[in-house]
Formats: structure tokens, C-alpha cells, sequence
DNA sequence: TATAGTACTAACATCAATGTAAGTATGAGA
DNA sequence: TCTCATACTTACATTGATGTTAGTACTATA
């Protein structure tokens, strides 16, 4: 839990009231969050082990929380199938899809100005569609 | 001084190197970075005193911190006059320059999106130029 | 009765980012 | 000799993000 006040906090809010750009890369600036939503602008929609099993290196913890957080801020959708063992897809909300062109400038930028490209990234795929 | 080893460390490098979108937000998502490249996105070149004190709440320390990794970057230039007392001026470089497209489709999501807008915010400023 | 599969949760541990307070170097001008 | 202004630096403290390990609930199937 965080604390109700501290300078940290407060700071936060101020600049998450006034700057939009900041309001953004809150929303989407978690470690896995890029990965997670590419994945779904990709393939639409996605079980829990789906997208566990295509990202080998987060712990289910931290998929965990950072699916919570995109899912409080709107931006994915939680479906749950009452059946057992259970079923549970992940989707982009209406605002989720609306990060498109976002992720794409960000992605672009970041494909063209980064060293040491290693392998082609997953926006390249997507990139290609558009 | 970060840990040379550790999962954490393991898993940014592995996704700075696959993933162009997370290196961009990468360098430009410290708390203070959106805010001193919209400054110098409008202002065009501004002293070291001239951006703290349009950003009341950073502390020095942070400030200087967050301006040496934008510099480490190439996101920035930083111009030192040999004078008494000192002189230090910072501009964008041409690497920075080039953000300018993705800051505004990141500053006009995050305004058109985010909740309990109170003041206009900086980017705006600058929309209305482009 | 035991095992398997799915999507988690809880308690704990570590690492990284941010913030606080005080101090430094320099030379011009009072 | 003392103060002022500028752009920092240093040592320390706090907060927040991320990672580890073990465990849970549920039923169908072996």
C-alpha cells in the first residue's frame, strides 16, 4: 500500500494533473505494460497463460499486478469463464485500442534510434499491418 | 550504483533490446524528464536556474540527476561558460528535437483521456504552434 | 485416493527511484 | 574581509517497483 502523503506522492499527482504526457507514460510505463499491450493489439485477445507462456521472464506476480493496473486504468478488459479449472481472457477496451497510433510513434521512435538492435521487435509485426 | 547482476537488471536489458517501445519510454519517462523536454521543446534553450525555477517542487538534486541521464542520453546539450558565477545552458539536440512528434501524440492521448483536468497543460502551448 | 490443470494470492525480500539537508567552488563587489 | 550568486555535490533517508517462494480453490480424470 503507499502512503496517503509523502513529497514522492505528492509530487506525482501534481505533475499527473497538469501534464498529459506524464498521465500517459503512467499509464502504460510499467515494465511488462508494452509488451502486454502489444500483445493484445496483436492477437486481439488472450488467456492468462497465454500471455504467461509468451513472456517466459515475468513472475505471475508482477503479470499479475501489472494486468490489474491496466485493467483499473480501463485500458484492458477481464473475462472470466466459470468453469473449472478456470478460463479467464484478457482483451483491449475501447480505450486500450485507442493507444494504437501511440504505441506505434513510440515504438517507431524507439526502433530507430536505439543501438544494438538485436531482433526485430514486436511492434514490427504490427507495424507491417497498418 | 546499480547491481551489476539481478533478475531485475536481466529483464530491462532483455526488453530495452527487443522492445523499441520500452526504450523510448525508457528515456523519457523519469518523473521530471516529460516536463523539462516540454520546456525546452518551447523555450528552445534555458539555464540551469531558469528550469528550476519553473519547477518549484524537484528538488536540486533530482533535477541535475534527471538532466545528466536526458544528457547521457543525447537527448540534450548541456553548455558550460567559463564565468563566475557559473553559466550552464541546456538545449535540446537534434536526437531530442526528433522526440517532438511522439511527446505530442503522448501529451494529446493523455489530455483528451485522463480524468478531472484542472489547467491547461504545457503541450498545448506548444499544439496551438504546430 | 491421488494427480493434473488453471488462475491466481500471501508473505517476504530485494532493488531502484526519489527526496532532504547541508556543503562546495569561484570571483566580483560592498 | 565578508557576502552574494550560480550550479552544482555529498551523505543519508524514504518510498515505490519488482522479484521469490510457497500455497489455494476447484473439479475432472487416473
Amino acid at each position: 500500500m503507499r502512503k496517503e502523503t509523502s513529497t514522492n506522492l505528492e509530487n506525482e499527482k501534481l505533475i499527473l494533473a497538469s501534464c498529459g504526457t506524464s498521465y500517459t507514460l503512467d499509464l502504460i510505463g510499467g515494465r511488462w505494460k508494452p509488451q502486454i499491450l502489444w500483445r493484445l493489439l496483436l492477437q486481439g485477445c488472450m488467456r492468462y497463460s497465454q500471455l504467461k507462456n509468451s513472456m517466459p521472464n515475468v513472475s505471475e506476480r508482477i503479470l499479475i499486478l501489472q494486468l490489474r493496473e491496466l485493467e483499473q486504468d480501463m485500458l484492458i478488459s477481464r473475462q472470466v469463464y466459470p468453469e473449472v479449472p478456470p478460463k479467464v481472457e484478457y482483451r483491449l477496451t475501447e480505450l486500450g485500442l485507442s493507444l494504437k497510433p501511440v504505441l506505434c510513434c513510440l515504438s517507431q521512435w524507439g526502433d530507430a534510434n536505439r543501438p544494438n538492435r538485436v531482433v526485430s521487435s514486436d511492434s514490427e509485426v504490427l507495424s507491417e499491418e497498418l
